[in-house]
DNA sequence: CAGTGGTCTAGACCACCCG
DNA sequence: GGGTGGTCTAGACCACTGC
């Protein structure tokens, strides 16, 4: 592991714990330089990091103090994937394949997606349920190039799991659009929508590996009334 | 301005301009280092913010591509102002102010704004217009202990370019949370909903200041039909 | 004033990609 | 093998904070 990963996660590990209260300030870049016994430009990388995670805020003259989250605690942001979540947040749910099979890119979807008309590609759609309910439901549209096979059982666990582990993919980022879209008729088939629900919550991604190629086109499609979303900002200066 | 800051500018520019247009590579680090006549690191570190802003793609023993933008043409996430994003996206809207008064944080205000009870806070109510129709309701709540005088006349233009350029307050990041809220009595009065709307997109935050003291909290409840986030996410290693 | 983080440098070595 | 970006170093100077 890397130097400046290594002392990422050992602070993560003692604010996460609490050994770095909220609003207490970490130990100087001088002095953590010391500690870790490695240069004050490797400090600083891993308390940049730290940064952008939300983890601490940093002042000029002053230090780098713990970020105390209130109420919005779990980000939800950002490209990780439902597994992930899952785990991070500590709640369980089980993922039920509703359809999947291999398909070529007609011009409807070559529109939405991103990908050259008759590409081949998985198409692959996913309940998500929470006590017994299901509350999202999750189309995945990904190039049959990059991942030659596909079974039930990869899709009821994490896809990122196996592309990145055992594929050797390399996920770089994502653009993504939330939208208010009305109920359509799989939505009606699958979510356990009330009687009153008329829009559901829509995410759009696209997905694209480190060489920049798009891979993955998703869209979750919410029920309403379990959507939340959350997410760390920092103002941009530049 | 820094230095890491002007190439940064340059090559933005360059990009958004299309002299370094999308699928092209920039120059080599090594090469920028000449052209720019700084270290690599310097160099390293304004490669490394453009990589954040979603404009290329660096690749370890290819290159720094720059990044096709496709459909989600622009970023409305992270921690920017309403005028800022109105500036950037080129569409023009009215801000009108609803309310503005001082008041005394209660305990119903306490909970949900974080900030201790009986603070002296300004509160400020602003409708969005576009076309005429009030599509955004703004709420801000903001310690006066920071913002001694507001107006309805700054209130009408940016609160964050007063803030920051007047005041020089450092806002240094927000939490935010989105979800789906029924709609209330005074989004019946102010947003121009149509009688078959139940729902409003609801956008709350809490905005620091670099020091973590919090400073704002704010709501926005916006049209579902109006709505739309669009979001750059990178995947984290680490 | 001493201590903090912010910027910048010159140089080294490594991991990866491709011809 | 030569070029790319990734990591890491030791050191310098600057800007800001608070006593």
């Amino acid at each position: 592991m890397k130097r400046y990963e290594e002392v990422y996660k050992d602070i993560e590990k003692k604010i996460l714990s609490g050994s770095f209260p909220a609003g207490s300030y970490l130990p100087s870049e001088n002095e953590l330089k010391e500690e870790f016994l490695v240069s004050r430009e490797t400090i600083r990388k891993a308390l940049n990091l730290l940064m952008n995670a939300g983890l601490i805020q940093k002042k000029q003259g002053k230090g780098s103090m713990v970020i105390e989250r209130k109420l919005l605690n779990f980000p939800v942001s950002g490209l990780t994937s439902y597994k992930e979540l899952q785990r991070q947040q500590g709640f369980t749910s089980k993922t039920k394949v509703v359809k999947l099979f291999k398909k070529k890119i007609n011009a409807l979807d070559a529109e939405r997606t991103g990908f050259p008309l008759d590409s081949e590609v998985w198409y692959l759609l996913r309940e998500r349920l929470i006590d017994g309910k299901s509350v999202v439901l999750d189309e995945d549209i990904l190039l049959t190039s990059f991942i030659p096979n596909l079974t039930v059982e990869i899709a009821e666990n994490s896809i990122y799991d196996y592309f990145e582990n055992e594929l050797g993919l390399e996920i770089a980022y994502a653009e993504k659009e939330i939208t208010i879209s009305s109920v359509n008729d799989e939505d009606k088939l699958y979510l356990a929508l009330s009687t009153n629900d008329i829009n559901v919550v829509s995410i759009k991604s696209r997905v694209y590996l480190s060489d920049s190629t798009l891979f993955q086109y998703t869209e979750s499609r919410h029920r309403v009334d379990k959507f939340r979303f959350v997410d760390f900002a920092r103002r941009n200066k530049i």
